[in-house]
DNA sequence: AGCCACTTTCCTGGTT
DNA sequence: GAACCAGGAAAGTGGC
């Protein structure tokens, strides 16, 4: 599993992380054999055991499986650990995350009660939610998707099957169906570094937040990341720049001259925005 | 099977 | 000269 796009936390807690986490000091994230940050992912071990780092993925997970905007979970209202987690009611989930705690609270009632071997299976299976292409799928609509899918979970207490994810897509608008890659795009997957730089540190940093203006400070490394998540060993900065520059015309990104390793957020890049609704 | 969107790969030529 | 930028052309990928 590659780590991009993680929730807001608190300065101590990223602090704590990075201590935790001697490989991350590099800037760049180095994996163990299992892919693991600290030798055990969350879906292996019953929730009740969780650290704090794993609360965190497997809300990040949630988000990413379900390529929900990354603004439908408060992050910073889970800076908990696994059994703080387990304690907390469906009330508790509510009134951290709104709507959206309903939803969290019934996949962490499901991981409770299944053994956590089959986790691992789940894991890759609860891929229920696949994104517009190109970032022409208004929030609004996003969010009113997100919605969907609480509700229909809500009612049947745990993670939605096949069936609820026709049910819920048929009341989607006819564009939503159009072309639904599964992971990011490439502009998803940059605009969470910069969403999320504790996951990756140091490798691309805002220049101008409010107008969407970022800069590379690792191209090579970016691109080694990308590869990763794309299962491309040979992706190198050339060509994802390439890449990068076929947004222009599509107005995902837009030009910022004469600045090297620059880029600019375009009228259709989508949730990069701080207060974006 | 074929279309489509989205890259990925390769390239030439230009700029910093 | 290395690193980056611009964009054409074509191939590859995966969903539908």
């Amino acid at each position: 599993m590659i780590l991009e796009g993680t929730g807001r936390m608190s300065l101590n807690s990223v602090t704590s992380l990075l201590h935790e986490q001697p490989s991350w000091t590099d800037g760049y994230p180095t994996f163990n054999a299992s892919g693991s940050f600290f030798g055990t992912q969350w879906h292996e071990i019953h929730p009740q055991y969780w650290t704090k780092y794993q609360v965190w993925e497997w809300l990040q997970h949630l988000l990413d499986t379900n390529q929900l905007d990354a603004t439908c979970i408060p992050f910073q209202e889970f800076d908990v650990s696994g059994e703080h987690l387990c304690n907390m009611s469906l009330q508790d989930f509510t009134r951290a995350a709104g709507t959206a705690g309903q939803l969290l609270y019934s996949n962490l009632h499901h991981l409770k009660w299944n053994d956590t071997s089959l986790m691992g299976s789940w894991k890759e299976d609860n891929y229920f939610y696949d994104s517009g292409y190109g970032g022409t799928v208004e929030l609004v609509e996003s969010k009113a998707y997100c919605r969907a899918q609480i509700s229909v979970n809500a009612v049947n207490h745990q993670p939605l099957d096949a069936s609820d994810i026709k049910r819920t897509q048929d009341h989607l608008p006819k564009s939503h169906k159009k072309h639904t890659p599964r992971g990011t795009h490439l502009w998803e997957f940059i605009r969470d570094i910069l969403l999320h730089p504790e996951k990756n540190p140091g490798l691309i940093k805002w220049e101008d937040r409010s107008e969407g203006v970022f800069r590379f400070l690792k191209s090579e490394a970016v691109a080694q990341l990308w590869g990763k998540k794309k299962n491309n060993s040979s992706m190198t900065y050339e060509k994802l720049s390439r890449a990068m520059r076929y947004y222009y015309k599509r107005e995902i990104l837009e030009r910022v001259d004469g600045r090297r390793l620059v880029y600019k957020f375009g009228k259709n890049a989508r949730g990069w925005r701080e207060n974006e609704n």
